[in-house]
DNA sequence: AAAAAATGATCTTCAAAAGATCAAAAAGGG
DNA sequence: CCCTTTTTGATCTTTTGAAGATCATTTTTT
C-alpha cells in the first residue's frame, strides 16, 4: 500500500492545514484527504508543490509499503 | 517537477506496456500516459501495483526534482 | 507476405479532486 | 469567562482526467 505522511510532516513542522492552503494554494479538501489518508488519487502538481513547500523528497511524503506475504497457518 | 521513470524501468526489464497491462490489470491508457509522462494525476492503487510488479520502491518510479532557483544574470 | 500483437489516437463514461459553503470546534483577545 | 476569529469537518456541485472501449497504424512473429 501507499502511505502518506503528510500528517507527520505537518506535525513535525507545527504547521496547520490552513497554513499549507494559504501558502501553496492547494485546495483544502485535497490536503484534508491526504492528511487523513483518504485520498485515492493525487495530482502530480500537488506532490510537487508539497515537496517544495515542505522542502522534502517524495519518499518523505509518500511511502510504498510492501504488503506481507500472507503467513502460512501455524503448525499446531 | 515530478518525473516518472516508468519508461526507464520497463526498458531495463525489457518489458512492454502490454506486458504490464496483462500482468497487473492496469489500464493501458494510464500506463501509456505514465510512460510518456503526460499523466497529471495518479491513482495510488496504480503506484502500489507498479511498485509491486516491478519490485521497486516509489522513488524508483517517481522522482521529485527540485526546480532550480532562477539563476541571477551573469556579471559581464 | 500474411497474421498477430503492440501501440497511438480518440471518443464516451465515470470517479474523484477542485471549489464553494455551512456548521461545529479550537484558538485568541479583551 | 465571554466574544470574536480561525480552523476544521462535512457536504454539495462543477470540473478534470483516468478508465474503458474502439479503430487505425505500426511493429513483430511465423
Amino acid at each position: 500500500m501507499i502511505k502518506c505522511h503528510l500528517s507527520r510532516l505537518l506535525g513535525e513542522r507545527k504547521l496547520k492545514i490552513s497554513d499549507v492552503t494559504r501558502d501553496t494554494g492547494i485546495n483544502r479538501g485535497t490536503l484534508t484527504r491526504l492528511y487523513h489518508e483518504t485520498a485515492e488519487r493525487v495530482e502530480l502538481d500537488v506532490l510537487d508543490a508539497l515537496c517544495t513547500y515542505l522542502n522534502c523528497g517524495l519518499p518523505d511524503l509518500l511511502e510504498y509499503q510492501k504488503s506481507e506475504q500472507a503467513s502460512p497457518p501455524p503448525t499446531p
